[in-house]
DNA sequence: TCCCAGGGCATCA
DNA sequence: TGATGCCATGGG
């Protein structure tokens, strides 16, 4: 039996190669493997999980199901998932322009040109994460996140390698400090991410949720009521997973690090120079900091 | 050993 | 509102 396949079209500034060697960057993500001209992952929930590969071909991506024939809604969900993670809808031809505005900075839109913004579709995946990465080196961020992942995630076999979900809120919700503390998480952040998991599991915190408030600022300030997640894990969760534009995560460690880089910057506390420097970006700020991020990476080889 | 890392919170003025 | 100290642990 042939495995399905679906064509994805990809927009007119896509660069496969970019998309691909972010994913494939300085870390180890437990949530994906990467090969040449694909990354396979699984994608679902415990009980029907599928393993799909994405190969990303310059103008179409293609996805290929491995271990299950799936239903209209399993492709619908994929395709979904897919656009959302590599950001599809976006047309980047403003960005750029106002990019090349601003000599300090007008190289990242050559260089990574067709570079979309890789998202954590999951917003419960993408708040944990955030918390995971609070203050803490992202080698050791990714390390426990692979802990949490293999400890309470759901896994399927394929190719005797494992594909795991994320763990559910629901089962997060259960655990206890210590449990954490045991893989190497500090007592506060145990304490942070129980927290969100128990208000996904009852329903307090959402996507539906946070899409129903009206405007970026109220968003914000709903999630920072939450104790764990302040200024920073607020907006980086609202970038990432609903694609919030206009998204800032304030004080970050990398962008900081990389207005210095540019001359932007001279003193990390240069609020006034920072707010001057995003003032063109309205609506494309979370675009640019995922770029800035882009040129703290190593060079490619 | 020291400083930094994709912060957040409590405390204090 | 802003500054300071603390938490916690790996990496350079």
């Amino acid at each position: 039996m042939e495995n399905t396949k679906i064509k994805i079209p990809v927009p007119e500034l896509f660069n496969k190669d970019e998309c691909l060697w972010f994913l494939s960057r300085d870390f180890d993500d437990c949530m994906y493997r990467v090969y040449k001209d694909r990354v396979r992952r699984a994608f679902g929930e415990a009980g029907s999980i599928m393993v799909v590969d994405v190969y990303m071909m310059p103008d179409e991506l293609v996805l290929e199901w491995l271990n299950m024939k799936p239903c209209d809604q399993d492709i619908e969900n994929v395709i979904r998932f897919v656009s959302e993670w590599f950001d599809l809808e976006t047309d980047l031809t403003q960005f750029y322009s106002i990019i090349l505005e601003d000599k300090r900075i007008a190289h990242i839109a050559k260089e990574y040109s067709g570079l979309r913004f890789i998202g954590i579709p999951d917003l419960f995946e993408a708040l944990a994460w955030g918390i995971i990465g609070q203050q803490i080196n992202l080698s050791f961020a990714y390390k426990l996140k692979r802990r949490l992942v293999e400890k309470y995630g759901t896994f399927t076999l394929y190719e005797d390698e494992k594909y795991y979900v994320f763990p559910a809120a629901e089962v997060l919700s259960e655990v206890k400090t210590d449990d954490l503390r045991a893989l190497q998480f500090s007592e506060k952040k145990a304490e942070y991410l129980i927290t969100i998991a128990k208000a996904f599991s009852a329903g307090t915190l959402s996507r539906e949720l946070l899409q129903n408030l009206p405007d970026l600022e109220s968003r914000i300030k709903y999630l920072t009521n939450i104790r764990g997640i302040g200024l920073w894990t607020a907006n980086y969760a609202l970038m990432k997973s609903l694609k919030e534009p206009s998204g800032i995560p304030h004080g970050d460690a990398g962008l900081l690090n990389a207005l210095i880089n540019h001359g932007i910057i001279e003193a990390k506390n240069d609020k006034a120079s920072i707010e001057e420097f995003f003032k063109p970006f309205t609506g494309w700020e979370a675009y640019l900091v995922f770029y800035l991020w882009r040129t703290l990476a190593r060079p490619k080889e």
